[in-house]
DNA sequence: AAATTAATTGTAACAATTATAATATAAGAA
DNA sequence: TTCTTATATTATAATTGTTACAATTAATTT
């Protein structure tokens, strides 16, 4: 239930130390709904420190991505954005305002069995993303 | 079977000009097996081009995929990577090396229709890679 | 508490891509 | 064919997300 106290387990396990930052950093992660760049990260925590600079956030996110606590999104040119690893689950984004919401969809690694089998590559992970138009956007649309 | 006329052909119907640029960015594209990067692209025509700008490349990849003709492979802050269209399929990546084979999967339509149910969204495609390591890659891990 | 190791900061650098403005050219009309 | 005009190309500057670097600070070990 509580991520915060296993994730900061997770570190302290890795020899990860703990720091004032990666603690909010990933509070914020935690909490924020939403799948937040670097930037809005930054952004967020500059009230409660002032003086932290964005490489901070970056290295800390690589951390925590090499650690597996976090997975980042990549979407060509614009930012790459953040999501807290709980459970598999992929994303529906809308094209127009750039919402996320996640999606459950079990059972895709029959996928990576047959392309590990076809290819002869030694198969690691997936990724997959649907692309469309958010209820609110959709509506807008037809004026 | 002619790609490269069907390609053209297309262009015209949408009022887009031909040009002697155009027309070699299409041609290497279609015979190269590979996934070029914009560069890659830039680097091989400038033989031929040595006048051609960089950004004459990106401008008409971006023509290109507008038109449905190209579709474009962005992976983070790496470069992206750009594909004629011609069959649906899948990527399979190297991970070590950047390795893309192409990779046949029909049938992944019900993962529109599911998600659209679940999210209201209007979805309107969807992407899929499988990450891991090509064989020469991976025999090179077991040292 | 001192020593050691790792993290943070501020800034500069980088690389991919796009914007801009001047020049050149493709394609249809005369 | 030549003329015309909208569009494409070029060269360069600017932008943006991200990372490298060196100096400083802070967390853990001794």
């Amino acid at each position: 239930m509580n991520h915060l106290k296993e994730a900061l387990d997770s570190l302290k396990d890795t020899g990860v130390r703990i720091t004032p930052q990666r603690h909010a950093i990933l509070e914020y992660l935690i909490n924020s709904m939403s799948h937040p760049t670097a930037d809005e990260i930054y952004k967020a925590l500059e009230g409660k420190f002032p003086n932290m600079s964005v490489a901070t956030v970056y290295n800390n996110l690589r951390v925590f991505r090499e650690v597996g606590l976090v997975k980042e999104l990549t979407y060509g040119d614009a930012s790459a954005r953040f999501d807290f690893v709980t459970s598999h689950h992929y994303h529906v984004i809308c094209e127009k305002c750039g919402k996320i919401v996640d999606f459950q969809y079990p059972g895709l690694d029959e996928v990576e069995h047959l392309a590990s089998h076809v290819t002869g590559f030694k198969v690691e992970n997936h990724r997959m993303e649907i692309y469309g138009s958010c209820p609110e956007c959709a509506s807008k649309e037809v004026h």
